[in-house]
RNA sequence: GGGCGAUUAGCUCAGCUGGUAGAGCAUCCGCUUGACGUGCGGAGGGUCAGCGGUUCAAGUCCGUUAUCGCCCACCA
């Protein structure tokens, strides 16, 4: 047995244990057919960065789910890994080539690849650093990265099968386009900002010189490449011009007057430019009205095919165009108006909708099974109303652009054919065209959106596409734990792929959380310089307190604030764990701990009741996903039960064997929670008996009925009521702590050696005191207290006092008199609870006589 | 324009299926009480945002209002 410091050192505790764990080889996930599966797979973090606290959060979940797990006897396994994060982390490289005055074009493809490589190779094993200082208990042997060859494959045969089925396809369609990242993005990837921006109203003259009409736009350049001027069809101020045309400004072009449905009367003049290439609604009127397509704008959104205003950026190219409209007198006014404008999610620039030859996924048939699965709950969102945001995105779901005009990612495996012009998709690479058989191909240059392989993750970790054992175990997998932030991007896209190539859902339960936010509640972001390094904060105050900071007090699918206050307080608890540890270890030594019930006091049995309760708790907490109420659970037996009065009362009655077990059995259920703090006590008990009896593979304790004792708890709890009275009683008289007194108690029998320690008392009587007169009283609801101390006390004040504490009793039993006197309370309420109320009244009754005494 | 969340002690937040409000921190008083001052004992502090309803009983369920926040959406 090893001697204990006085304060617990996680610094130098956490590393040890950590290896110890890892060379007895306990988060292996193992295929055992003979146990139920549990199985997480990491939400990968991207190797953009090192870790934040908002992926301690992610992470701490998942560890306490696998340790939980993994302690109940399943078969667990937790796959960590990370993601290449496409577009992200190109960008990271990006900027550090720009520091070294290059661009990505002076190095070249795969001179490039090969820095992002590095790059990658640097932040991944950080982040499985961090991971590790955190706990974590992931199979470290199946560590993945969505861009190793296992990835790679899997990610080819779903692009080919897709394509195969016809739900990929290539198509000429309005995209959102980063001019900064030059590539095209989904949908999802764009932010809308709300933004204060100008309408302004621009005369388009009708070409029969009769005059003009007025559209009005908040996208003045891309006039350039309007082809029509639309009207709502039933607007009957325009009706008689329906087929007429007008001159197009500046570009001196004739374009048609049309009527379409997607014009609103009431919204500025009625009448709207359409421009095609650049305009979401436009594009579909477009295609209504076999309308030209003119690109005006390339992919730094410089103007093209624009005559004089060719090579002007965007921004420059509108302020030249209202300058010559202002001078040509066509610019009719200018209203300010906020709009809603596209922002790409990875750089903040401003989306230019643009029309591009792309890969699409066609999203209708995926969609339908996936919304199927979570409507009859076979897939459920934990907290429920995520399921509600989900689905209302499922239904609404537009096809899926997934080509990305980056170079880091997995390259689209299709094969453009220079003398046909077919396309070749195909599992291998192929050296010529499927459709001519000539050699002249080229391979697409595109990569896949960074989330068409994350999709994947729930199978394609366990080697899909192969049929492998751990898939048959492990999939579907049991929890997967993401922020909602990315509820769209990933786990959507999981459910619907996990659907199509699995035929069954990724996950039983998406366990949801919310953001970690500074103290100030504001996101932690870089420009505002107040992220937090998880790192600092386990080391100052322990990977445990951490853990324990994120999961107490939140409340799942909210966001929280970390609170640097309230890691020191769970430093705090872990020191005290430990020293009860220490103070178990210093009591037991050279005595039996033998397990022998004949010997048990009303004390010892109202520790077990009280464990026992909490351990049904615990799991019934953590079972329906309330981690944070499991944890502040134990919190409290350790420290209100356990330390603050058994403890205690062992001081007076030492029984070892008890004292140990409930030790044994804190440090198991605590586990999930602060597995290094507890591990470490657990290695110096000698209920740890062999090296390899590590305490995060001891079985987790199960509730049991046989250890219910009803009538110990209420004995010890009449017990600590009354030690509770004297204490109150010589705080409120400033009885110095060290003098003790006689006390003397009627109406219950207690343990004299108990009430004497944690009652300072001299001697305890049970009896009324001679001397009534001259002693204090405190009253519990079955017991009446005294002690005599007369001429320590000021009688006024103690007269006061027990005027007070009656009528409070008065308006009590007043309020339960009522209560019980309405009849419909009688007849309806449940007998359990008017039972309740009549024994509150008769004991407030009781106390009553006694104050009056 | 839809949808969602929040509003509880000075601060940060818990309170699952309704049964007379809790934690941490902060505050105040006292303390070398046989592990712990990262501690011990004691105390104060809330009309659970407002209004209405259901119920024997509402922080908890329903409706409504207000303030704050988030998500989604093709009115130029």
């Amino acid at each position: 047995m090893r001697e204990l410091p006085k304060t617990y050192d996680p610094r130098e505790t956490e590393p040890r244990i950590y290896k110890r764990w890892l060379d007895g080889g306990y988060f292996t996930g193992v295929v055992d057919t003979a146990k139920p599966p549990f199985s997480i797979v990491i939400p990968p973090p991207n190797v953009t960065n090192q870790l934040h606290l908002g992926h301690a959060l992610d992470n701490t979940l998942q560890d306490i789910l696998t340790r939980w797990k993994r302690m109940q006897g399943f078969g667990v396994i937790w796959v960590p890994g990370t993601d290449h994060a496409g577009i992200a982390t190109q960008i990271k490289v990006e900027e550090e080539l720009r520091k070294e005055g290059k661009t990505r074009f002076d190095l070249g493809r795969d001179a490039f690849l090969e820095r992002v490589w590095e790059w990658k190779r640097k932040y991944g094993s950080r982040i499985i650093e961090q991971l590790k200082l955190l706990g974590s208990s992931a199979d470290w042997s199946r560590e993945r990265f969505t861009m190793d060859d296992g990835c790679s494959a899997a990610v080819r045969e779903v692009f080919v099968r897709l394509y195969e089925k016809g739900l990929i396809y290539q198509g000429n369609r309005i995209i959102n386009w980063c001019p900064s990242c030059t590539t095209a993005l989904s949908d999802a990837e764009v932010e809308h900002e709300e933004r204060d921006g100008n309408l302004w109203h621009i005369r388009y003259p009708l070409s029969d010189g009769s005059g003009y009409l007025t559209v009005a736009t908040t996208r003045p350049e891309t006039m350039l490449g309007d082809s029509a001027v639309a009207v709502n069809p039933s607007d009957e101020r325009y009706s008689h011009l329906v087929g007429k045309s007008v001159t197009l400004p500046l570009m001196n072009r004739e374009i048609p007057i049309i009527a379409d449905d997607y014009v609103e009367q009431d919204f500025g003049t009625g009448c709207v430019k359409i421009t095609p290439c650049h305009d979401p609604n436009d594009f579909e009127v477009g295609l209504r009205h076999d309308l030209p397509q003119i690109l005006v704008l390339d992919e730094h959104a410089h103007v093209i095919n624009g005559g004089e205003y060719n090579g002007l950026e965007r921004y420059e190219a509108r302020k030249r165009i209202l300058a010559d409209l202002t001078a040509l007198g066509l610019l009719e006014r200018t209203e300010t108006r906020s709009h809603n404008v596209g922002e790409c999610y990875r750089c903040g620039t401003t989306v230019e909708p643009i029309t591009s030859k792309q890969w699409f996924v066609k999203m209708a048939p995926l969609a339908e099974p996936a919304i199927e699965v979570v409507r009859d709950g076979r897939m459920k969102f934990v907290p429920e109303r995520f399921s509600k945001t989900y689905l209302n995105w499922m239904e609404n779901v537009r096809d899926w652009c997934i080509s990305r005009q980056l170079w880091w990612g997995h390259q689209i495996p299709a094969w453009h054919c220079r003398d046909c012009g077919h396309v070749t998709v195909s599992r291998a690479d192929p050296d010529k065209c499927e459709h001519c058989g000539n050699a002249n191909i080229e391979r697409d240059p595109d990569v896949l959106d960074t989330w068409f392989s994350s999709a994947l993750w729930p199978f394609e970790v366990f080697g899909w596409p192969e049929r492998t054992p751990e898939l048959d175990y492990w999939y579907p997998t049991s929890v997967v734990c993401p922020g909602y932030e990315i509820i769209f991007f990933w786990v959507a896209r999981m459910i619907f792929s996990g659907m199509e190539h699995m035929g069954d859902v990724p996950f039983r339960t998406a366990f949801i959380h919310g953001m970690v936010r500074d103290d100030q509640g504001r996101k932690m972001s870089k420009s505002l310089g107040n992220g937090v390094d998880p790192q600092e904060v386990i080391d100052a105050y322990g990977a445990d307190a951490l853990r324990m900071n994120i999961v107490v007090g939140t409340s799942p699918g909210s966001d929280m604030r970390f609170i640097p206050a309230k890691c020191e307080s769970f430093r705090n608890f872990a020191n005290k764990l430990w020293n009860a540890a220490r103070f178990v270890l210093m009591q037991i030594d050279g005595k039996s701990t033998e397990w022998n019930p004949a010997s048990f006091s009303e004390l010892d049995r109202w520790i077990l009741s009280k464990l026992n309760r909490v351990v049904g708790e615990v799991n019934a907490n953590l079972e329906g996903f309330e981690l944070g109420i499991a944890a502040e659970k134990l919190y409290s037996f350790v420290w209100d039960d356990f330390c603050d009065w058994y403890i205690e009362f062992s001081k007076a009655r030492l029984n070892a064997g008890v004292l140990l077990f409930t030790l044994g059995e804190i440090l198991k259920l605590l586990h999930p929670f602060m597995p290094f703090i507890t591990e470490e006590i657990w290695q110096s008990l000698p209920l740890c008996t062999g090296d390899t009896d590590a305490l995060m593979i001891q079985a987790y304790p199960i509730r049991d009925d046989a250890e219910n004792f009803p009538d110990a708890e209420a004995s010890t709890e009449s017990l600590i009521r009354a030690v509770r009275a004297i204490r109150n009683l010589r705080a409120e008289k400033n009885v110095p702590p060290g003098k003790r007194s006689t006390v003397y108690v009627q109406g219950a029998q207690f343990d004299a050696a108990i009430l004497t320690r944690l009652a300072f008392a001299s001697e305890v009587v049970f009896a009324a005191p001679p001397n009534i007169a001259e002693c204090v009283q405190a009253t519990t609801e079955d017991c009446t207290l005294w002690l005599p101390l007369a001429e320590l006390v000021d009688l006024d004040a103690e007269r006061q006092r027990v005027a007070k504490e009656r009528e409070r009793t008065l308006a009590e039993i007043e309020k339960l008199r009522a209560k019980l006197a309405n009849t419909e309370f009688i007849a309806k309420a449940p007998a359990a609870v008017v039972a309740a109320e009549r024994s509150k009244l008769a004991s407030a009754e009781a106390l009553l006589t006694r104050l009056g005494e």
